[in-house]
DNA sequence: TAGATTGTTAATCGATTAACAATC
DNA sequence: TAGATTGTTAATCGATTAACAATC
């Protein structure tokens, strides 16, 4: 339970949470680890050893509950609480973000948005002031802003993180096509969306095999 | 040469194609293995041993022609040619994608976007036509899409998953949060983007260990 | 040639899967 | 109690890393 947990298994987490979910939503109160298993194609056993790293939540006979696996996976995860957070440029990713109801509602609330154009600043997307990049030092300052969504060209997305980590926060989500680096108090996940379309470009020449 | 590539290894191929376009656009020639280790925080070891998966592109005693190995894996990738592009749902994802820049560079020709929404049907995004959902299969029986990119709501996902696959259509890029099923001959690459926002929050809760 | 670096085999490590005793 | 299913240890599998002979 204290041991080190792997990131395959960290990683593997979103997806019962969302599995959850769906049977939550679809009023399912308890379930097996084997019907987790057909439902998601994963292997029993690693369900059963995946939940084990956080602690014993099924019971022997019975299976899990739905509703209180997916609340300890909330927690577990950590968005079960609210977040901060700043986007960094207002290109079409930032909008599309900006956007995204989702986030408000699971408690990622967007603060502000910064950007270089003058053309932008001073605007509002979504509601959400567009601010100066020249004021993301000082604003950082006196608000407690704990995730920078990057959204800028690969060129700035660096030092833009810099900035971000010396004003305090402490997750970044990077869409800017290069690894991020960060110090280890902090955390990157870098995104990297093209990759994929690569990745599914290989498998439809290739072949699964 | 012909063993089955494992899924590891084909997801670092972008990586790899990444970082030698980034040494290719310096101006650099020639890079060691050993080099691109601490380039890009990877095993040397690995890096041999997964380029020689596909082939012996590096010469003992010099090391590998970035030009020579980028055009290799962008080969490999199958990203050296053009492909046909539709995207399905004009909300914010959509049309951040449709308006990206990169993707009609590197090839991938948005030909179409589809809606259900009367208001943006006939409209046009970034000078591409937005037409009903009701002609994609009429569309796809005259037109031929390799890649279908689903941009649509969680419950239309899996059936226009379908309405894709059976006109012909390889390669979904799914960015509705589900796991769309297509059949063997075809390959779906499911992006789940929010989930890579929950491990942000994990690692930011729990730290790295 | 001597030095450098690959390609590849062998060793190690970690993750997945199977098995089963514990127990609800 | 009997049946079901977990939690956990042991076995297997695959991926990563180390080592080194081949060779430019």
């Amino acid at each position: 339970m204290d041991e080190k947990i792997s990131e395959a298994v960290v990683r593997r987490l979103p997806k019962y949470y969302r599995y959850l979910s769906d049977l939550d939503a679809l009023g399912v109160e308890r379930i097996s680890s084997s019907a987790m298993s057909k439902g998601m194609s994963l292997n029993a056993s690693q369900i059963r050893r995946d939940l084990n790293c956080f602690g014993g939540f099924g019971q022997q006979g019975y299976g899990y509950s739905v509703k209180s696996l997916k609340q300890e996976i909330m927690h577990i995860l950590g968005i079960d609480k609210a977040y901060h957070v700043v986007i960094i440029g207002s290109g079409n990713i930032g909008q599309a973000l900006a956007f995204y109801k989702n986030f408000a509602l699971e408690g990622y609330i967007i603060k502000a948005i910064f950007d270089v154009d003058s053309n932008r600043i001073g605007k509002k997307i979504n509601n959400i002031e567009v601010l100066s990049m020249n004021d993301l030092e000082t604003y950082l300052k006196t608000e407690n802003i704990h995730i920078g969504i990057l959204a800028t060209p690969k060129g700035a997305a660096q030092d833009v993180a810099d900035i971000l980590i010396k004003g305090g926060v402490t997750g970044i989500w990077n869409f800017a096509p290069i690894d991020v680096k960060v110090p280890d108090n902090a955390y990157v996940e870098n995104v990297h969306l093209s990759d994929g379309l690569y990745v599914l470009s290989y498998y439809m020449q290739r072949g699964r095999f």
